[in-house]
DNA sequence: CTTATATTTGCCAATATTTGACAAGTCAAT
DNA sequence: ATTGACTTGTCAAATATTGGCAAATATAAG
């Protein structure tokens, strides 16, 4: 499991029968990059996830949730003390959002 | 809450009675850069932890933790998908050691 | 085996981001 | 007004990431 964002983005791609050199142009790459970003050695850009889910028809919010979930893998990964600092990370994140109510 | 673990460094150098001044020329560098990490206007280089846990007599561990949870939380603050994505890497994480074992 | 199409890989220059170093600034105590 | 601790701003240098191209691989068809 490299990259969950990549090969969700490969599953709807495939299931849209499309081919990289369909779907590369209309996100201003070539193939080669989009290939690298289906598996996970290249990150697509924060803007473009709504922009690729419109082209494979999909969830923005759910591509956006598997692109996040890549960045925060990439972080912990290999990282003795994971678990404790997304513990951490989680409680900040629902002190803050509870302050901006 | 800026970065938890600049301000826990803060705490600590504060409770040893050291000044920047002290403690910046032992991770090598001047006490502007260290002030700024201390703010979470700058990142401390991941390999310095154990350095500066054994200069403020702290647990690396527990350093490690915070400066983690730091890079977690820039990934997710401000999204609205941060919570779902915080699951989805926590899942892989924990699917990907239990396939470790 | 040759061709055609889709994808992958490697490389390197271009771009973007982060860092290091210094100077000047604030603030508090004297 | 001077000193000491810390902060802030700037900018070039160091790093990291990306874009684009060419070559390599894979698969299928003839």
């Amino acid at each position: 499991m490299k990259s969950q964002f990549g090969e969700r983005v490969r599953t709807l791609r495939e299931k849209q029968n499309l081919y990289l050199r369909q779907v590369a142009p209309l996100l201003e790459m070539d193939t080669a990059q989009l290939s690298k970003i289906e598996k996970g050695l290249r990150q697509l850009k924060r803007e473009q996830i709504p922009i690729i889910a419109e082209i494979l028809k999909a969830s923005s919010d759910e591509l956006m949730t598997l692109w996040l979930a890549d960045q925060i893998y990439d972080v912990v990964k290999d990282e003795k003390m994971a678990n404790e600092a997304m513990q951490v990370a989680e409680q900040k994140l629902n002190f803050i959002k509870r302050k901006k109510k």
